[in-house]
DNA sequence: TCGAGAAAACCGTCTGGACGGTACAGTGAC
DNA sequence: GTCACTGTACCGTCCAGACGGTTTTCTCGA
């Protein structure tokens, strides 16, 4: 029974872990304002100390919280890639914000406290969207107008969560993601 | 050629106005970090106390702020709208992300900074976002699906300009944008 | 298998600086 | 004399980060 350890550290990673995941709590709970090392190390059940000692300023921990988050959404949005077909990612980019809790709310909270706290940091998180959108648009061969529409709208309804912009209810939001579902059948169907 | 004060204060006014510019200017350059009183004065090139002669708080700056910026927006909304016809919010709605410049980049950036700073000042501002959503759903007599389609696509578009992830081109913003307006005509017209 | 020492993980405190806000005396224009 | 400021001095608070010290865990040789 050998442990897949040559890794030094597991229990590192794990308080690591607790400590991005105790930001995005208190970026959730009190605002960007309140994302403070030493509220961050409390809600992680840790010193400021004990905090620092894993991120070695608090820019640091911005960023690793931002790469965390980003490369989860990544790895989530290819799980949810079907096969090879035509639409396909276009589907999962749909699919991915249909559930209105739980996605990628944690992801968003990182972008929008990077973004607050620096806005020249988010370049990484701009090279994945390109990608997303190249893949969108160039290889799914699906109408170029359609596949840009999908990637508005579904960015715009995270987006709208976000911020709590008047999001639509459960029932708006099934029937227009329906209906863009719809539209990718049609367009990658050979008539 | 009576100019139209009888309001006291025309320089204050102004100033007001020069100070709420300054704060959008300096958390565009600086960040939502960048903010503080002592920066949005220097901009303004006024003192810190002058500031303060204005706005009494921080927090009274930042709700003015969010205040003159989704008023102008709703007004400009308003000019937008040609006549009473099906789908004309709409077609205002779908216009007013069009030029990818100047639209409302304020108005985009006061909102990030203000619910960057409290997340619970944006409610003024969700009330208006429903109006919004309630009037191209309802008034407008198009396909409710359509309607919030239009709503979630713009409002991504102008999110995805605010954070820089990964804006489309000027050609792919017409094309999406030329789509969605025809989209309306085919709705709104009884064939 | 035991124990000693090293490294990792973490604590608690301190400091220097920035920020919000207050107070107030002064200035110039109208 | 009032309005619209300037400028300075100051206070209390908060925060990032540094630092010294402590506990826990790992390592390795005898």
């Amino acid at each position: 029974m050998q442990h897949t350890n040559q890794s030094p550290n597991q229990k590192s990673e794990n308080t690591r872990q607790r400590l991005v995941d105790a930001a995005v709590s208190v970026v959730r709970s009190q605002g960007v304002q309140g994302l403070t090392l030493q509220s961050v190390a409390t809600e992680a059940g840790l010193s400021k100390g004990g905090l620092l000692y894993h991120f070695s300023s608090k820019e640091e921990l911005v960023t690793a919280l931002l790469h965390d988050a980003m490369e989860r959404v990544d790895a989530d949005l290819r799980k949810l890639v079907n096969g090879g077909e035509k639409g396909a990612f276009a589907r999962a980019y749909v699919e991915y914000v249909r559930a209105p809790e739980a996605y990628w709310e944690e992801s968003a909270t990182s972008l929008f406290a990077a973004a607050a706290l620096e806005p020249g940091r988010l370049k990484q998180v701009q090279q994945l969207f390109e990608q997303w959108q190249t893949r969108l648009i160039e290889d799914d061969e699906l109408d170029p107008r359609l596949a840009l529409l999908i990637r508005i709208a579904c960015d715009g309804l995270w987006l709208i969560d976000l911020f709590g912009l008047a999001p639509p209810s459960d029932e708006q939001r099934a029937d227009v993601l329906d209906f863009l579902i719809q539209s990718i059948e049609l367009s990658a169907t050979p008539d």
